[in-house]
DNA sequence: ATGTAGATTAACCGTATAGTTAAACTAACT
DNA sequence: AGTTAGTTTAACTATACGGTTAATCTACAT
């Protein structure tokens, strides 16, 4: 029973991390079933076997990084007790987390364009597992930061639009960027550092009343 | 010769338009060549005859589509010959773009994040077009306006990471956030106007000197 | 009227790909 | 030793899809 527990779950896991690469490098369609076979040095079948299919392979791929993530980004928010701490807390966390896992925010990033018929009902489903769900909290804690007089933007979706953009971009289009000037960002911490403080300046500056 | 003219642009182009909707929905590897004949209402062979191949097609696509905007953004950013009018005019343009245009903008962003090999060869086509790169040519505007003590920031990628995400954003995240949220953002006018203030705010109390 | 070049069609082809199957293997329990 | 339940494998299948072909149509020039 044990021994049964360890193959499985390491045979599982070996396909979710061949999974990983491949969608992020190819997105769901262009993905290959095959290809994460032979990644994860298994056979195709026990992709099936495990997951019965690529979409629910995928599926589960995407549920697992959001609920590594989202956490996270729930914690920071509900530590951070004042605008000004968030404008440092919250493009550190996007930043640090998304260059550790570049794999993750292509999927992500991917998704957001494609398919809220895909990604959004996980979200929910990971949203609801918590005792308010993440958006609305977000939603409310800057409401409240408006009407105490801490932040001059009030409507809270234009503050997020405000933030999250700034923290996603740099991962983003990131190879496209690289291509067409010539900055290194992918392994270059130095320059996400000095992005962190670049995103966090413009807010503070641009933001706090 | 007139009317072989006339019959060829008449197919071609309901292809292209055909093509657009295709692509912008489901991605080059999900789109089905044989679904863009059946929208065109044309035989999928003509697809071959005058695109030759399906990577060809999307190639001409996504230069017709560069070719379109990149002049837009490149006299956008001469004409405005301050920092205080670029944070007006620049976010005004690209929401404004690709507001009428949200099948363009799905394409773009996902070539960022997929495909510099597609994608930066096209553009670097188009750039050495102009006399000046459009991306040389900005980056140059931002160092002189940061020599003149006009704006903060002093690297002109770190500028241009502040900038044109906040542009974007809104509609590569639109299904996501219109899904998780509860906003209607692709045909409220008045939510993207609201937009355009809240960049150009940002952008001026966080960086103007 | 006839020739010609480009435009259009229906029918076809090869293959890459997601998914299946049935048999064999493993190891724990009796 | 034999049974059982879960795991792994190689070989197979069905088909969706990008691309081709050869024949027909169109209309203009001679």
């Amino acid at each position: 029973m044990k021994e049964k527990n360890k193959k499985t779950k390491g045979t599982k896991h070996r396909i979710l991390e061949a999974a990983l690469a491949e969608f992020s490098a190819h997105g769901f369609e262009g993905a290959r079933v095959d290809r994460i076979a032979a990644k994860a040095d298994i056979n195709k079948a026990m992709i099936f076997y495990y997951f019965s299919s690529k979409q629910n392979l995928y599926h589960t791929l995407i549920k697992n990084v959001l609920l590594d993530f989202i956490p996270q980004v729930q914690k920071t928010v509900l530590e951070s007790g004042t605008p000004d701490r968030l404008f440092e807390t919250f493009p550190a966390l996007y930043i640090r987390y998304f260059s550790k896992n570049k794999e993750v925010i292509r999927i992500i990033g991917r998704e957001m364009i494609h398919a809220p018929q895909n990604i959004t009902p996980l979200i929910r489903e990971v949203f609801s597992s918590f005792p308010t769900a993440p958006s609305s909290l977000f939603q409310k804690i800057l409401t409240g930061w408006h009407s105490k007089g801490l932040i001059s933007e009030s409507d809270p979706i234009q503050l997020i639009f405000n933030i999250v953009p700034l923290c996603l971009f740099p991962f983003i289009a990131q190879p496209m960027v690289e291509a067409i000037m010539d900055v290194k960002i992918s392994d270059d911490k130095e320059f996400l550092e000095k992005r962190i403080q670049s995103i966090t300046h413009l807010l503070k500056r641009g933001m706090l009343s």
